[in-house]
DNA sequence: ACAATTAACTGATAAATATCATATTTTTAA
DNA sequence: TTAAAAATATGATATTTATCAGTTAATTGT
């Protein structure tokens, strides 16, 4: 199980790629891989990170909660991503809590292996550069989406990035099952809300479901759902 | 009113300042100074931007326009902010538009300089990294924000953001004179209803207003109102 | 396997917010 | 300076969304 990170393929996705043998060969020495269980979290919100995780298995959620109580979801991560990053760039405490919504793997890289390749690897800076470039232009896109679109339309979209991000089972049904609650926090709506529009869009035929899982069944209508038609 | 990078002190608040002198220099000598009247752009949604701007004065409003045709706002920046960084980093168009609210004054720094230094100097490139994580912490907070609390909660938000960042002129009025339309697209609302809310702050004694112009009354209702009392 | 707990669901209603219509004020440009 | 255009303002109403109350279904731990 226990693994070399000069020879994880994982690493291609992130910016771990960008490091030198000799960093990486730190790095490897310095990581602890861990596994989390469905529910249990890698951070929570306000903690001081000393290091960051890079996820080899599962799917996490990060979140942060708001003063009525309600969690807001505002990025699901799974293989590859790197989390805690931000924080241990800023050296100040996480603004968000890491959930696993699967049993996850992940491999604990101390903070001082970073900072040290942060200084000294301008390639390796670039690419972290790039990724949080990335991120932010998602996170604008986010904005205008929660404050300009209806909660129907934020689910429709909510149910085609889970389709393309996270894929379908052999049944066709989302890859990724989120519950209800979950959902809601994605979108940004009350759990019943979410509840009655997925009653909506099943009697619409737009989708199908069996227990919690979720499957799409007419793509098309909900892209034009969310461009407004 | 031309002058030389090495010595204009806007370079203090920004990742500018971690440039070498040799650096500095060839900013300097390859960067236009520009002036760009109220309403007018200095770059457009969709927009190759070939290289960065650095605000020496006014204040410019960053946006997305959504599929509904209303904008909405996701930052204001002034003086020392850098705008654009984020597209010359990723090589792609913006996603934004960035308009002056007030008569601005800017230089304009190629794309050329940029990408070298950030290939060359790891401290400037971190520094990027540090304001771009930043700027990620605040747009996950305002995720959260427009999705947790009430149009009346992010209104009295708005205010006292824009007390805080922007000051007030002798009079008591906030600095920073927003059309009702821009203070809604900052609040992602309908002008109507922000029109209505000031309305009814100015009522209760929260705000007072002149013309276009809003004065703060009573900070401390208004941060009561934030948090959700 | 089953009681207990939690999650999913539905209806009724209240609250928040958007939209449309229209009046008034302010700004702009000829 | 003044007519036209744009911005601000307010009322009436429709729509969207949240909240509360209660039921049914699914999960969990023993």
């Amino acid at each position: 199980m226990e693994s070399r990170c000069e020879n994880c393929i994982i690493r291609q996705f992130n910016s771990l790629r960008a490091m030198s043998k000799e960093e990486l060969k730190q790095v490897s020495d310095s990581k602890i891989t861990r596994t989390v269980k469905k529910g249990e979290p890698l951070f929570e919100e306000g903690d001081k990170l000393n290091g960051v995780y890079c996820v080899r298995n599962g799917i996490s959620k990060l979140s942060k909660l708001s003063a009525n109580g309600k969690d807001q979801i505002v990025k699901l991560a799974s293989k590859g991503e790197v989390l805690g990053q931000r924080s241990v760039i800023s050296q100040e405490s996480t603004n968000l809590s890491a959930i696993a919504v699967d049993d996850m793997e992940v491999c604990f890289i101390p903070k001082e292996s970073i900072n040290n390749t942060l200084q000294k690897n301008p390639n390796f800076t670039l690419e972290v550069l790039r990724h949080m470039a990335h991120d932010l232009k998602e996170a604008d896109d986010v904005i205008v989406n929660i404050s300009q679109k209806t909660v129907k339309q934020r689910m429709a979209e909510a149910f085609l990035y889970l389709k393309n991000n996270f894929g379908e089972d052999p049944e066709g049904f989302l890859a990724l099952t989120l519950s209800r609650e979950d959902i809601s926090n994605v979108v940004g709506t009350a759990t019943e809300s979410a509840i009655r529009i997925i009653s909506e869009f099943k009697k619409k035929g737009l989708i199908h479901t069996s227990g919690k899982k979720i499957g799409i069944k007419d793509e098309r209508k909900l892209l034009e759902m969310v461009e407004g038609f």
